[in-house]
DNA sequence: TATGTATTTAGACATTTGTCTAAATATAGA
DNA sequence: TCTATATTTAGACAAATGTCTAAATACATA
């Protein structure tokens, strides 16, 4: 889990997930949405990668990523459990 | 969103709202539970609080955390679009 | 094979973060 | 008012993080 939070306290990560929910994209087509260098976006893709978060496929010259919605239903589930069983402690 | 993210990327804060969930504590009780000092315990809540996770009452000596299921929803709510949306565009 | 495009890797650096100890503040109760 | 308890604040420091530039790697195509 700690991974996986690592990977969410960035705006920048934040938003690529919120790109890849639309539409699957390569790194290239990531990067020029930000002012950031494309190593600076590789770094960030590699982060979400090893949480899982997304996952990529080499096509030619390009490298397609997408999102990984496991690891989101896990957290989820977390988050979703705190506000629950809060609740239910305060009947 | 980002401090609340940020609130969120440490075990030890989870691991503090996890206590929450199942019932109120005071700031000393929290800090028990840890091999920490009471300075860190005390550093962690109000960066929990800040976030708006967790809110504090004054009784007596004794300051009592609980959580805040507001900012909680709200961050569940984006995890969940990003789900559903990525199944919305997989169809 | 040579060249251009796409992407990552390496290394550096300033900023942020988590922790500590020591000191300060607030409250309860003798 | 004095003392003990609960908690926070201040200041320090090592480790982690986000960014950059330059260089390396991988692939496509002439």
């Amino acid at each position: 889990m700690n991974i996986v939070f690592k990977a969410l306290n960035d705006q920048t990560r934040r938003s690529i997930l919120d790109m890849l929910k639309e539409k699957d994209m390569s790194a290239g087509e990531i990067a020029d949405q930000f002012e950031f260098s494309r190593a600076t976006i590789s770094h960030h893709l590699e982060l979400l990668y090893h949480a899982d978060l997304v996952s990529s496929v080499k096509k030619g010259q390009f490298i397609i990523y997408s999102i990984n919605t496991t690891v989101l239903n896990e957290i989820s589930k977390w988050i979703v459990e705190l506000i629950d069983n809060k609740n239910e402690n305060k009947k």
